[in-house]
DNA sequence: TTAGGGCGGGATGAC
DNA sequence: CCCGCCCTAA
């Protein structure tokens, strides 16, 4: 262990890390070395007798307990690190259900759903119910209950509570608490918890079980947690629950970045940490390390025009620096083009690398025109966010395949998969599944395995059984083989893997591609050691649960890669970047349209604005557009109102033209990019009253039926059994006359027919089971 | 049973 | 523009 650890520190910090035993508030302003602090703090907690084991640390991403874990050990250079606890709430508490959940009835191999899961069951549930999904839209349910979950509101509470009970009718929505209700026992009888089961049933489990909550204050002896400012009221309480014998509690966290209020986080958490505690010891972090004077000067005064805060001053030594540059450019293609040619610049101006620059912005929907500008100029890069490589629909088939072998309970994953890839199991055969479970009680995965004793009979029976055995036969492997055995397994015997690879298109090509991307996460997982310190979990299971847990930004394998970075100001949280782009600042953008109703919401974009500007240490430019697309159409915005609440003194409004498009090097409008030419494209080739008005003819009806005009079939023609059709003999079809089958695929009783027709539109593929066709000749 | 086209309705953020 | 739903043809 370094000895000087604590000389790296100022006196604040000092103090902060010092401070071991009873309650301890970090008030950290942006850039204050907060993770440095953090870290250091738990280095001095081990160097003063506490045992890692009883350190648990909770983040806000999986990559800052990553990067913890390493900065700790670093000072430590030992490896007692890698017994500390450390991760999000979501994981942490994953891991602790993944022990415990028998006892609330969950399997302990319980699924974890992801958002989409958990819509997609909300959705099933209003359809039972006859409501309209239009009206009771899924989303607006699911943020209800998830509200409800995170202020530990379980459905028979909801449905008797006065004030929801209001705000739901006032909404003209008074059944969501029946649908909650619903929602709950299903996802129960799945086995399956959602992102706020981890916090709401791990809150229950402490309350419900006393030996429980016993085991684990007394093993979480120390207790910090990062980005206070961001937790919601079932965190707050499970906190309070773990840390009620020791209050060893240290919270960081800095009021001006809370951000996630959408997600039932709340400020008062952190204003309220001093009342909630005797002789809490609060230390105030206001030194800046990260950003030049004229970079804080202005975040500084863009927060204070928020109400109710923690008083601080943050404060820099660093230089005065550049001016924040202010652009205006006509369209959001221009926004791309610009911000694009501006990287290029300063990389061979300052001598910037890729890596030093990031694109922010409000919506993850805003990304595509910068994508566009950098492609276009070669300059790499790489998007945090969107879709998250686990939602993709490849992976998630092949994933319900492996969750469906853990947990037969999944009611979603095995409708995803049960008859994909097609195995004749339809949607009449599915639906009688789940009236049967429904009646009976049972899951549908026990309806299947007992398919005979409720009448499913011939081909039907023989693919539910065939199905069956398969997922059997992966359950076998569970015990002697690693979670990617399973999967290759799971890969060959499905062949999903064979078929994706015979797609050879471009979005084919991407998906097989995806699938092997999981494969090797999932070696990598099997073979890389467990750094979490608890026994080493290589199992599927443990796997699968760590993976719906990701965020896209905890993929970053390439960290190093030296590339430009896109992503939304929330991914951006606790990162920093030498020059910054912050984009679309734009009424109804940014802030969001949705977001100027009261005052809160207006505060909370305004801090995420704040967060933004405290994300750059050099420079910052700010962008926004005249107009730009949205639904397909061109709309005009006001430029932000944030724009006008920042000190003139720091802020170069003629940038690039000050408001006006211009280009801005070397004089010249060489690079093109205020050139409006390639919007007037854009609306001329895409705009549909062009396409209606275009001067040449209707075209052509289809050769489809004029071919089924032109064909007279044969007097008193009948159809011929299919079964005994094979390559290469003649036949007639009723539209589209004599042809000669070529080919022959699909299933046994699902044989599809590829027939040349030569007068009749040429090479077609017929499913023989539905079309007529007459044999002329073999 | 299923694939593909036409059509209407929809965008905040994310563990 | 993009996605999901419904309808129709095979």
């Amino acid at each position: 262990m370094k000895a000087n650890y604590l000389d790296e520190l100022n006196e604040q910090q000092r103090e902060a890390v010092i401070h071991i035993n009873g309650p301890l508030m970090i008030v950290a302003g942006a850039g204050s070395g907060k993770t440095k602090v953090l870290t250091t703090r738990i280095a001095h907690l081990m160097r003063n007798g506490v045992d890692a084991f009883n350190i648990l640390s909770l983040t806000f991403t999986n990559k800052a307990a990553r990067e913890m874990k390493e900065r700790v050990e670093k000072i430590l250079g030992g490896s007692e690190a890698r017994n500390l606890y450390i991760g999000t709430f979501h994981s942490v508490f994953a891991r602790l259900l993944r022990a415990e959940a028998h006892r609330l009835g969950y399997p302990n191999d319980f699924t974890i759903y992801d958002t989409d899961d958990a819509k997609s069951v909300l959705k099933t549930i209003i359809n039972e119910l006859n409501l309209d999904d239009k009206h009771y839209k899924p989303n607006f349910v699911y943020n209800r209950i998830s509200a409800a979950k995170n202020s530990l509101m379980g459905p028979e509470e909801y449905q008797v509570d006065n004030l929801v009970q209001q705000e739901d009718m006032r909404a003209n929505r008074p059944l969501i608490g029946k649908i909650y209700d619903m929602y709950a026992k299903r996802t129960f009888k799945n086995g399956a918890m959602d992102f706020d089961d981890l916090l709401f049933k791990m809150y229950v489990l402490l309350k419900t079980f006393p030996e429980v909550l016993h085991k684990y204050q007394h093993k979480f002896k120390y207790i910090m947690i990062d980005e206070y400012q961001d937790t919601n009221p079932a965190q707050y309480e499970i906190i309070k629950l773990l840390g009620a014998v020791n209050e060893n509690i240290c919270v960081v966290g800095d009021d001006a970045q809370s951000i996630y209020s959408f997600r039932g986080a709340t400020i008062e958490n952190i204003l309220q940490f001093e009342k909630d505690y005797d002789d809490v010891k609060v230390v105030k972090l206001e030194q800046n390390y990260r950003s030049t004077k004229s970079i804080l000067n202005v975040a500084n005064e863009v927060i204070a025009h928020n109400k109710g805060q923690i008083e601080k001053n943050l404060w820099t030594d660093n230089t005065e620096g550049d001016t924040i540059k202010l652009v205006r450019t006509q369209t959001d293609n221009e926004e791309g083009k610009f911000v694009a040619d501006t990287i290029a610049e300063q990389k061979l101006r300052n001598h910037y690398d890729n890596r030093d620059f990031v694109i922010l912005y409000r919506t993850n929907a805003q990304s595509r025109s910068f994508e566009e500008s950098l492609r276009r100029k070669a300059i790499p890069y790489r998007i945090y966010g969107g879709l998250s490589f686990y939602q993709r629909k490849e992976i998630k088939d092949f994933v319900a395949y492996l969750r469906i072998t853990m947990n037969t309970r999944d009611e979603e994953s095995l409708k995803r998969i049960i008859n994909y890839p097609v195995r004749g199991i339809g949607k009449t055969t599915i639906e009688k599944t789940i009236v049967f479970s429904n009646d009976h009680n049972i899951t549908m995965w026990e309806v299947l395995e007992r398919a005979g004793e409720f009448g499913f009979k011939g081909g039907t029976l023989e693919a539910i059984d065939g199905f069956v055995t398969m997922i059997r036969s992966f359950q076998a492997l569970l015990t002697k083989h690693n979670a990617y055995d399973v999967a290759v397994m799971v890969g060959k015997s499905t062949n999903i893997v064979k078929e994706l690879f015979n797609d050879k298109t471009t979005e084919g090509l991407a998906r097989y591609e995806n699938v092997q991307e999981l494969l090797n996460s999932i070696k990598e997982f099997t073979e890389t050691p467990d750094e979490e310190g608890e026994l080493l979990d290589k199992s599927m299971g443990s796997y699968l649960q760590q993976i719906t847990l990701l965020t896209d930004a905890d993929q970053g394998n390439n960290e190093d890669s030296d590339v430009v970075k896109l992503m939304t100001i929330h991914a951006a949280k606790g990162l920093e970047f030498p020059v910054v782009f912050t984009v679309g600042l734009e009424e109804t953008l940014f802030p969001s349209g949705m977001s100027i109703n009261t005052r809160e919401e207006l505060e909370e974009e305004r801090r995420l604005f704040y967060v933004a500007i405290t994300r750059a240490k050099a420079r910052l430019w700010l962008t926004h557009a005249n107009s730009r697309y949205r639904f397909g159409n061109l709309v005009q915005n006001e430029p932000s109102r944030f724009l006008e609440e920042m000190p003139e003194k720091f802020i170069d409004r003629s940038y690039a033209g000050g408001g006006s498009v211009r280009n801005a090097f070397g004089g010249g409008n060489t690079s093109g990019w205020s050139n409006s030419n390639n919007m007037f494209d854009r609306v001329q080739k895409k705009t549909p009253a062009q396409q209606t008005q275009s001067a040449t003819p209707r075209p052509a009806p289809k050769p489809v039926s004029s071919a089924a005009t032109t064909h007279v079939p044969t007097v008193g023609f009948t159809p011929d059994d299919p079964a005994g059709m094979e390559p290469g003999m003649q036949v007639e079809h009723q539209k589209f006359g004599f042809g000669t089958i070529t080919a022959m695929e699909g299933a046994p009783n699902n044989r599809i027919a590829t027939i040349v027709f030569p007068k009749g539109g040429g090479e077609k593929k017929i499913m023989l089971n539905y079309a007529k066709l007459r044999i002329i000749n073999k």
